[in-house]
DNA sequence: TGTACATCAGTGAACGCGCGTTCACTGATGTAC
DNA sequence: TGTACATCAGTGAACGCGCGTTCACTGATGTAC
């Protein structure tokens, strides 16, 4: 029995640690296998130890965002068991939108990220995106419990940051690139806030 | 002189309205000049008379969004001439987040359709997202020329529609596709119409 | 404790296909006479 | 009006590179004795 139990599990977690990072970064068909294995401190011919084919890492990927996106459902999971959740959803409003993320690619949520290559893909990362989203929508239900509309306006926020963020990242004017995130900013935590 | 001179124009506006179509449907670098070519009812070496590179063809293309767009910048130059500014931004939020368009993808708006695609792009493309998006805010500020906080609500009304409609394209949910949207379109309604 | 062994993660050369690009050619068209 | 010609848009075979995948191998590791 050579090599420790775990010691095949943490390569196959690092290599999808490096093509998570990738594909957020690049897209997913603009990243060659032999990027993803060099990212991970290894060759080619080791990829197909750990994985049948490129589809297959693409599946494990999109499923290591929900646990890794730094916004994802664990928060949400947690949401309820906070002392406030209002306070929560704004600081995760702030933080989504904030220059500090727009700036650094690997901090990016994949639902910005890469949400036209998710469109085109398969059913396994449009399932994982679907559980994305529903969390992010769940922390606002949360914080808006009891409120009129709650639902309506939770979907209406997701939007909201969703989309400065993707605006944001499409175009290279950068007052346009502030002007949105702040608009969508402000517009969310109105939500959150009124009545 | 072989051939009237408008020839060459239209098989090269021929070419690029392929292209815009194809890559609008599957993103820039998964389609290939092949595809492009067969669909505009031609082979692959005439390309390069029309065309150094495929660089330029993305070019040609991006800068066809701003015309052959269904919701673009032309409907919004002739918005103040409009009787009524607000019904016309009325119209285009429910088309916009419509089912119609939803589901007829040759309708999509580039904004959501390519998002991440234009993202990783260069500038030539980025310029043609960042006048998009001008145009579109453009009617929503006439519409809301006068009121409170004119401007942030335009803003928030173009995240809202792209939002809704980014998020509903990657996920395969039909209820989630349909709550978003109808959220998205409430929302900016709402924006549109209070005070 | 030390040594031979079996296992299998990792290596890197090789293969084959697809796609962007090139090029010698064909043939449809407008013009000159 | 009819015919020879020049032009150049369009053709399709060929090239070369990159990338996903395969495969025979190497060598690091834990185990048995």
């Amino acid at each position: 029995m050579p090599y420790s139990p775990e010691h095949k599990v943490q390569t196959r977690a690092r290599v999808v640690e490096s093509a998570r990072r990738l594909f957020n970064r690049h897209g997913f068909e603009q990243v060659t296998i032999d990027q993803v294995m060099a990212s991970a401190g290894l060759t080619r011919g080791a990829f197909y130890h750990h994985f049948d084919s490129k589809d297959e890492l693409y599946a494990a990927a999109v499923a290591s965002f929900t646990s890794c996106n730094p916004f994802a459902v664990k928060t949400a999971q947690s949401a309820e068991a906070i002392d406030d959740p209002k306070q929560m959803a704004q600081m995760l409003i702030d933080l989504y939108l904030s220059d500090e993320v727009l700036d650094n690619i690997d901090m990016h949520c994949p639902l910005y990220a890469l949400p036209s290559d998710v469109a085109r893909a398969g059913l396994e990362p449009q399932q994982a995106y679907t559980d994305l989203i529903r969390g992010m929508r769940h922390i606002y239900r949360v914080a808006l419990n009891g409120m009129r509309d709650a639902d309506r306006r939770a979907d209406a926020m997701v939007s909201l940051c969703v989309g400065g963020m993707v605006l944001a990242r499409t175009t290279n004017d950068p007052e346009l690139r502030r002007s949105l995130r702040a608009s969508a900013r402000h517009q969310a935590l109105a939500l959150l806030k009124t009545e």
